[in-house]
DNA sequence: TATGAAAATGTAAACGGTTTCATTTTTTGA
DNA sequence: TCAAAAAATGAAACCGTTTACATTTTCATA
């Protein structure tokens, strides 16, 4: 096993100095032609690559963007990771996807990792530990772009998904249809994509003077099996609901296995509606109304403004914020016609 | 903005030379307790972060591990990420997770990308690349477990799901439900899962005796789009089959679309199966009968092979073949009763 | 041909750590 | 108390690059 060739072992053969390789192999700064095929035809030979540590050591650039999300489940974030990669491989550059385990010292551990050499820039995806999270994203010595995230932190750059107002359009929705008693299954405490979509939801119940029953409202984890046992609870208790709104859609998958299960037909019985618009959704019979997340578009947005970022085309330190709307899908399990059959 | 902060600052005011600091803060052979303590406080009050780049010029360290998947989308890569993620995190190292396109050259970018340095071992599926795949692999200075590659291939480290056991036995199930004329949608060409499962299928129609049409064998991509009009194009030919085996489950929710509009009831007009046992599969109507593959198993095996390579416990020059056996799923799509309703 | 400008190349100092080996300090045991 | 052993520390080389600056070479022009 011979020893790793470097920069050094091909000046040496070339018979110039590892600064004339740096700046042939580089295409910085003059070198002549001759010389320069030579040392290309040596490095080729020896099937040389520069040592990426050490060039960032020096550089401080990576050509690499960092994506830490909470969790790497759910086609959600799937959705996310594809988009921003593909972004990302088309101005040649590497992704580096990493997850937080939806815990704030992981983030921190995560930021400087990152942070510290190993990327350019970072997309953080962090609606649970977002208390401190802004002062670690000012302390990271690389532009940080946050994605869904309480955008009353001041100081940071920042896209989000619309969630009130998704949540309030299709909670008047429900309402237009005539229910009187809706229920929500809410996301966990603490994360604000669920308390926006709560607020939402109440705020449409109150501007159309209906009563916000606490019986009526259960917290989910957002997955599929909290949303089953969600709607259980819902449906063994005096004031049953005529209309469920899941905080997202996994849940809504859990209510319509719960609801089969108890023989409560949808949209007959109880209507359900969703939020994210999943592709499972669209398997579902009926079809599942739901919010549409146009995650690809807060994806492109966050890495190309990050791009930017980075470029110092735009300035790191100048705050921002954008909210990306939603959409709304019509399926039959709101009491409207199945389109989708 | 001052400059970052680095070892040698915290020598100069711990009044100590930067190999004691080193090795007080790596526990690195031995230092005074009083001198430790000086130097920890200092550190922990001006919040230092060693440099990884530097750090791993000279240690070769990185601990990251680096996933190279042919594309970032459908349930199962994130399975894969999920799982490896997981094991990853809890020895305390780092994920890079990068998408090679299903690009030759980009894997090939990208093995050098990690392979000079950036991560301490790679797992690399590129189900579609693999004819000099190995080549590559041999010349990568770290670790490289593959993932559902071709393993004819020699020297070198592989794990993939038995994909003709799989085939072979979820055929010869629609066999035993008496089916005669039974069509294959296999994906794409050059994808060994691909032609693993069309092998499968095939000697379990020759072992039971049955011929096999070409005209019931249709090419896929893995997509819903070409399930869906894979099966219109078999629905639409004189010889139609009563049974129709899907190379995996995406393909097999466009055959259910595809059935839908056609009116064509399954399984009482055709039985359809699928591979993978994806999540929307035991959604579907009825559920789907498929090959149920251990994903996570399978990145089990892979993760923790490949950091005993990575820690020299096994010679990474060694080569080893794994398969991992799946299992068989039944819904109610291939004429048995559905026991999921 | 001499001269100055431009082009090509080299020297050496970073970058921020780790580690070998030598040196100094402390501890131990007779 | 003193020598020897053990423990703690420091000096400096090293990892593989890039780059500012100095130096040399080439080339065009007078």
């Amino acid at each position: 096993m011979h020893t790793t060739i470097n920069i050094r072992e091909i000046a040496r053969r070339a018979g110039v100095s590892t600064a004339t390789v740096s700046r042939a192999l580089n295409n910085t700064g003059p070198v002549r032609e001759k010389t320069r095929q030579r040392i290309l035809a040596i490095a080729q030979e020896l099937d040389y690559r520069p040592n990426p540590m050490a060039r960032s050591l020096t550089t401080k650039q990576t050509n690499t963007i960092g994506l830490i999300l909470p969790e790497l489940v759910d086609e959600f974030f799937m959705d996310i990771i594809h988009t921003i990669d593909e972004e990302v491989y088309h101005t040649n550059r590497f992704l580096m996807v990493a997850s937080s385990h939806s815990q704030r010292n992981v983030v921190e551990t995560l930021l400087d990792f990152m942070g510290s050499g190993r990327v350019d820039g970072v997309i953080l995806m962090a609606p649970q530990v977002n208390i401190e999270v802004a002062k670690l994203v000012r302390r990271s010595k690389r532009p940080v772009v946050l994605l869904n995230s309480k955008n009353n932190q001041q100081q940071t750059v920042s896209f989000s998904i619309n969630n009130f107002q998704g949540a309030f359009s299709i909670t008047e929705h429900l309402i237009k249809h005539g229910y009187q008693r809706i229920a929500m299954i809410q996301g966990p405490d603490g994360n604000c994509d669920a308390e926006e979509r709560f607020r939402g939801f109440s705020e449409a119940l109150a501007k159309h003077k209906l009563p916000l029953h606490s019986s009526l409202i259960v917290t989910g984890q957002f997955n599929e099996e909290s949303g089953y046992y969600a709607f259980n609870r819902l449906m063994s208790q005096n004031l049953q609901p005529d209309a469920v709104f899941a905080a997202n859609d996994m849940m809504a998958i859990g209510v319509y296995k719960a609801a089969q299960q108890l023989s409560v037909r949808i949209p007959q019985d109880v209507a359900v509606v969703g939020f994210d618009n999943i592709y499972a959704s669209q398997l579902l019979n009926p079809r599942l109304t739901t919010v549409h997340v146009p995650i690809d578009e807060l994806g492109m947005k966050a890495i190309r403004y990050l791009l930017r970022m980075i470029s110092r085309e735009i300035d790191p330190a100048q705050s921002y914020h954008e909210a990306i709307s939603t959409g709304l899908i019509i399926g039959g399990s709101c009491g409207c016609q199945d389109l989708s059959r």
